[in-house]
This record gives structure tokens, sequence and C-alpha cells, in this order.
DNA sequence: ATTTAACTGGGTATTCTCACCCATTGCACG
DNA sequence: CGTGCAATGGGTGAGAATACCCAGTTAAAT
């Protein structure tokens, strides 16, 4: 970066101290880049955001208060200018995934080095895309599921609760017949054939709001 | 710490890089720590304190090849005088729990603050115990559950791979009729009444194994 | 305008879960 | 040397899940 250019202004958020501060020395190390806001949930991040306008968002996925995906869709409507990438612990496609169907501008494992996470920090604050080594390879080994629908995904959410068909059906306003159907659909397109199964596969895959079950 | 004791050697275990070096940064502010290993998943680690017999290991719950809990029982065996630090971003009372059964001198939650990460490290270096405030908040607010036993947790490892009652029965040479007395146990001592709730607080629970599921 | 797919609902039958009841064996702790 | 508890096994019955079959409506896409 040139030295007439403008400062690089930069947000952190991830509820965990230890990696915004380990994240926050690695921008630190970039030339012309300054840290406006830290902030460890998703509220905080949005209202930070909106007051900001930052260049670079550098996201945990996994937030209390408003997961990653709803502030960088928030993030892409009030500061459409801002780049965004993903630092993430979760190594499962399906998150991954729905991060680059989201257009997010860069993903970072939590456990990927720190040459990497700072080669992407400088890809995407030039406007660059980046996608980590280990990020890529997972999501190439991928078996591709069907996509799931988003009546399917508030079945599933009810379902991994515990709550049985007719009470689903109940709060859906919808016959039991239905929820039974959507619930079937579900477990031929992740090829599984109990609710067991189904519910560990929705937990590992982020189908589920991590901070608000049963 | 007084100048002419010996340094302290510390090893740090986690798979997430970001999460070492922010640790190392901290410990390195304490007088007379040096780092002799940093390792990234369970085996390595046992391995290197074998090797090293470190005065403070900082480890990590959830890693590939060996989970923390199985790391911490090596290290009794094999270093009984390490001193070892939990730091994790788990916040289930249950798995905090076991931990401290297990006889952890600290527990630090990820979302600490730097102060108190340097805090607990100089305490449990000094032969001290350490439990970091958000932890000992969520310990006292749990409703205990009744202890699980042996028999109820092989069979609940099954339930959640989506096994029904007479294929768990067989693969464990008995009945039926006592896998379902077994799930009925499980269900009364937690409070539920479906399977589907049994594995969502299993899973959230730490009480199978994250790194082998379906 | 025709096709595709999501969402909706029903029929039927088998299998499994779940909630009660009951008992025996063996081991550990006071 | 009982008392308690883990582990084993059984009976019964209501209800739920699962696996097939079927079809209508709506909305988007080609």
């Amino acid at each position: 970066m040139s030295a007439d250019s403008p400062k690089k202004r930069v947000i952190v958020a991830d509820d965990h101290a230890i990696v915004r501060s380990g994240t926050i020395a690695v921008l630190s190390e970039i030339d012309g880049v300054s840290i406006v806001a830290e902030v460890a949930d998703g509220l905080s991040a949005i209202a930070e955001i909106k007051k900001h306008q930052p260049d670079l968002l550098v996201l945990d996925a996994a937030m209390p208060h408003a997961s990653g995906i709803e502030v960088l869709a928030d993030t892409r409507r009030w500061s459409p200018d801002t780049a965004i990438t993903l630092l993430t612990g979760f190594t499962s496609a399906g998150i991954l995934a729905n991060w680059l169907a989201a257009d997010v501008d860069g993903i970072l494992l939590k456990s990927c080095s720190h040459v990497e996470m700072r080669t992407c920090f400088e890809a995407v604050l030039s406007g660059g895309r980046f996608i980590s080594k280990d990020a890529s390879e997972i999501l190439e080994r991928t078996t591709p599921v069907e996509a799931i629908t988003n009546r399917e995904r508030e079945v599933l959410a009810l379902i991994a609760m515990g709550r049985q068909s007719a009470d689903i059906a109940k709060r859906l306003n919808i016959s039991a017949r239905t929820v039974e159907k959507h619930r079937a659909s579900l477990m031929a397109k992740i090829g599984v054939n109990s609710v067991a199964q189904l519910i560990a596969y929705a937990l590992r895959e982020g189908l589920l709001d991590e901070h608000r079950q049963m």
C-alpha cells in the first residue's frame, strides 16, 4: 500500500478475546491498517459497522446475539463497500459453502498459519478474494447434498428441538402429514434413515442456531 | 518469580494457530517463562509432554487425534508434576464439570480477557488453582444432572449414531429390552422425553466424541 | 405458456419409541 | 450383613416414526 493512500479501517468481530488479539496482531503488521473497532457479539458488530463503514470486516461465524451470516447480510446492506473475511473454527463443508454462496470475500480457518492469514488480509484489502488452502480442500471433497429448502430448514430446526410432528404442525399451521413429508425429504436428501442421524447432521453442518437449542 | 529460579517450561496445545500465538504472547509477558513446544493435535501433545515434562501445559479441549481430556490423563501419568490449564471455547457446564472432576489446575474460556488469562497462568505456575469467573458462573448455575453410568454412555453413543434398539442390543450382546431400559434411564436423568432431545443434549454437553460422528 | 419444483395433504402398514408395571443378579459401601 | 444401585430381562399398550403409495395448488423460471 502506498504512503499517500488513506488508512484501511478494519473491524474485528469474534467472541474469543484471544482470537481477536491474535488477529489484530497480524493486521498490525500490514502497513496502513488501523483497527477502528473490536467486538465480541453479532449485534455490536452490526452497530459498529453501520457507524464506521470500515474497509474490512474480519468475522467469526458463531457469535452470541446474531450469527456471523446475519452480520454479513446486514453489512452488505448498510455498508456495501466493506470487504468481509470469514475467520472460523468450523470445518464442515456445508457451512463454508453457505458463506461462499453469501459472497464472502475471504475464508480463513482458525487453524491457518500466520502467513496465510496475512496474505488473505492483504488480498482482500486490495479488492481481491482469498479462500484458504484448507478451506478449499474441504469444499472440493464435498459430496454435494441436494439443496435444503426453507420450509425443510424450519422443520429441521423444530425436529432438533425434540418436537414431534403434531407439535411442529401446529406451530407452522400445516398438517402433521406435511411435516412428515418434509422430514422424509430431509432424510432422503441427507441420506440418513433416522431422526437421530438427522439431528447429528444438522448440528455438525451448522443448519441450526448453535446459541438457542432446546 | 525471582531471578534465580529456573525457567518455567510451557507447552501450548491447540489446533487453532491463532489461539496458540495469542496464548504464547500472553505467556511471554510473564518473567521466567519459556515455550518449549507448540502443538496442534492431541497425539503430538502427548509426545511432547513425555519428552519435555514441562511445568505447565495449556490445553484445548477439542483437538484432532486425541481429545484434551485424554491428553490430560496421559499427562498425569507420564508427567505428574505438570500443571494443566484448560483453555476452551466450550461453555457447557457438563464439559467444564468433567475437567474439574479430572482435577485440572486451571480453567479459562477463550472469551476471557488478556488480564485474566495472565493471572491464571501466574497462579497455576505458582502451584495454585484458578477457575475463570465466566467458567465458575457456568458451573454454579448448573442443574446437576444425575451421574450417567458407563453402560448408559455406551448406549447413548450408539443411539446418537442413529442405531435402533435391536441393533444396539446385538452390538452390546444384551436384549433389546435392556437397551430400552438404559435409554429410558438416560431420558429420565436428563429430563427429556424424546430421542431427538436426548441427542441434542448429548452433542451439546460433549458426551460424545466430536470427531467421530455418523 | 409450459415446465419445474416447493409446499401442501391424504391412505395404509410396519416398525419403533416410550411410559408404565414387574423381577433377578452381583457388587460395593457402610 | 443388609441397603442401595448398576445391569440384566420381561409384559403391555398407546402413540410416533418411517416407508411406501397417491394428488392439488402456487410461484418461479425457461
